[in-house]
RNA sequence: GCCCUUGUAGUUCAAUGGAUAGAACGGGAGCCUUCUAAGCUCUUAAUGAAGGUUCGAUUCCUUCCGAGGGCACCA
């Protein structure tokens, strides 16, 4: 494996420094970006001159020779180049036999065991009942499915987890609208429109009209008291179809979670952390308990329990933290949310500190940005959404327009066409670093051509058709060939890309790779004949199996399917 | 006003402090009697501005300009 190839080479050059009596903490082993300049490449000598007192070719000339000392059957030659650099090409035998070792693999190629024996829970997607699943949770989704995947990969024992709002104002909004609403018993779809369309009717009167806003805030507190039948009723019957709903959708996006977690017991259950512990926790102004963050560090007092005797996002997450991990003792809970929250956040983790200090060490938050549409952002206040519903349903329709009739069942094209509309959608939000808005355009952002999903999809089920006509022809990655090509090289970087990954915990390394490698992929394609009975079949024919399976591989780790025909 | 994030081709995104800034879309020119044209080949075009640190800066620091988010009871 190339990644053990890598830490290797880091061992020999800190042992070439230190026999030159130099101390190196940390070397840097780099994949340059141009192939001639070797398969890795390390600036020791350029960043040790000084050190060493002289230049940092001289340097990279003893270096060498050290290196040399102690010849290795995997490096085929050193070369000094440029102001210093020293470049490491690896031999034809070595990597022949690493494209082997990778098909041996199969589904296991790219794994890693950087966090063996560790518990890790994730959370995300985190709709909020009686409210619309928007394509920002979309967002949230995808990057969480991924990360969970690419954490499970790294050898953790992995649990997904998804919190909801099952209390709060936005509720008592939106029961406030439906009471405003006129009657009707339309199905599923309709009756999650309904409430969409009462969240907007009630946040709007929040807003606007003092006389709804006090309605609203009764209902709340009817809602926490359950002193209402009829609230009751409305709350009852929302909460089951918005989770009835959720459900068909986290279905359509592959997601199956472990954990359901609820607002209305984090709450509870925060709210009385809270007041165990007035020591961290102040009285604040209106009767509001506030934790006050240091000023300094740039932390703001947040109130955790307003003058309603209500817990606030804060509190319910403080409680979050400690059912969570009595739910599922964790080594690390990673949190995803939009950024929105970041401050909120800080503060949160700030206060989490005192009163779970071990916890507040295992938690990790990653937030991702807003997905704005080019007209501005989303609102649900006034009801400007794109609900992920619709989103899969035009994508999944302009998807259905490039499959062939001829060859798929109209069956099969309607699972097909959901499949790559979700390739699509994911893509466009896994391309780019998490942390980051994203302008969403449905032309541009849902492309199936180039840097998208459906273009990975298609590069996959182009090599199965491949092998596939190949039926039982010899597949050998030590079988004849001239040289390695980059195809090749590019292969093998696989399981770095996953570790780089999982330490960044960014799957757009993933997605970049992948683009990288099927484009590669198709160039040879596209230039090469594979089944064409000569000397070299049997290894192009390896080359083919090693990207379907690292394709296979790398779109699991992004949440994506892979059809085997498109 | 203060804090956080951010600024790369016309557009949407890449680039662990390294060597010639990489893609896609769009524009221009080609390629289906060979394994899937959702494809391939060629071409066009970019680091907001000014300083600083460094052998080397898209990357780190400072200032300015622009964008997004946050700044006590919504999440």
């Amino acid at each position: 494996m190339l990644s053990v190839m890598k830490e290797k080479l880091e061992m020999v050059v800190v042992e070439a420094l230190g026999a030159l009596g130099i101390e190196a903490g940390v070397v840097v082993l780099e994949r340059p970006a141009d192939s001639s300049h070797g398969d890795y490449a390390t600036n020791v000598a350029l960043a040790y001159a000084k050190v060493a007192g002289i230049s940092p070719r001289e340097l990279a000339g003893k270096l060498v020779e050290k290196i040399l000392e102690t010849p290795t059957e995997e490096i085929k030659e050193l070369e000094i180049a440029g102001p210093g650099f020293i470049n490491f090409r690896l031999s034809d035998e070595y990597l022949a036999q690493a494209l082997k070792d990778a098909l041996e693999q199969g589904a296991q190629w790219g794994e890693n065991k950087k966090l063996e024996g560790k518990k890790v829970i994730v959370e995300y997607t985190d709709p909020n009942p009686f409210k619309e699943f928007h394509i920002g949770h979309l967002m949230s989704n995808a990057i969480g499915e991924s990360i969970s995947r690419i954490v499970k990969a790294s050898g953790a024992e992995t649990r997904r987890a998804c919190y909801q709002g099952d209390v709060g104002m936005h509720v008592a909004k939106t029961i406030w609208g439906i009471k405003k609403l006129s009657e009707g018993t339309p199905h599923l779809a309709t009756l999650i429109q309904r409430l969409g369309i009462a969240y907007s009717l009630g946040a709007t009167g929040y807003e606007n009209n003092v006389e709804a806003k006090t309605e609203i805030i009764e209902i709340n507190k009817k809602i926490y008291e359950h002193s209402d039948a009829q609230v009751d009723e409305l709350y009852n019957n929302g909460l089951k179809v918005s989770l009835d709903y959720f459900e068909t959708i986290y279905k359509k996006l592959g997601t199956k979670f472990d954990y359901y977690f609820f607002e209305s017991k984090t709450g509870e259950f925060g709210k009385k952390v809270v007041l165990d512990n007035p020591a961290i926790f102040e009285q604040g102004e209106g009767g509001a308990i506030v934790y006050k963050g240091d000023e300094e560090k740039g932390l703001h007092t947040r109130v955790f329990i307003n003058s309603e005797g209500l817990p606030t996002y804060e509190a319910k997450e403080l409680g979050l933290a400690k059912i969570k991990y009595d739910t599922y003792p964790y080594d690390a809970s990673i949190v995803i949310t939009g950024n929105e929250v970041n401050a909120y956040f800080r503060v949160l983790l700030d206060a989490m500190a005192k009163v779970f200090p071990d916890l507040a060490l295992k938690t990790i938050h990653i937030s991702h940005g807003m997905l704005r549409l080019p007209t501005g952002k989303m609102s649900s206040r006034t009801g400007d959404v794109i609900t992920a519903e619709s989103l899969i349903a035009d994508t999944k329709e302009k998807a259905r327009t490039k499959i062939s009739t001829e060859l798929f069942s109209s069956d099969e094209q309607d699972e097909l066409a959901e499949k790559i509309a979700i390739g699509a959608i994911k893509y466009s939000i896994l391309r780019q670093a998490s942390g980051k808005d994203i302008i969403f355009d449905f032309e541009q952002s849902l492309s199936f051509e180039g840097d998208s999903g459906p273009y990975l999809q298609y590069t996959y089920a182009r090599t199965r058709s491949l092998l596939e006509k190949a039926g039982g022809k010899t597949i050998d990655a030590l079988g004849v060939h001239t040289g390695t090509n980059m195809l090749h090289k590019r292969l093998l970087h696989f399981p770095e890309i996953v570790l780089r990954a999982n330490e960044e915990r960014e799957p757009h390394h993933i997605a970049t790779y992948l683009i990288e490698l099927a484009r590669e992929f198709n160039s040879f394609y596209g230039n090469t004949i594979v089944l064409d009975g000569k000397e070299d079949e049997p290894y192009k024919l390896a080359l083919v199996k090693a990207v379907s399976q690292t394709m296979k591989n790398g779109l699991s780790l992004l949440g994506i399917s892979a059809p085997e025909r498109m």
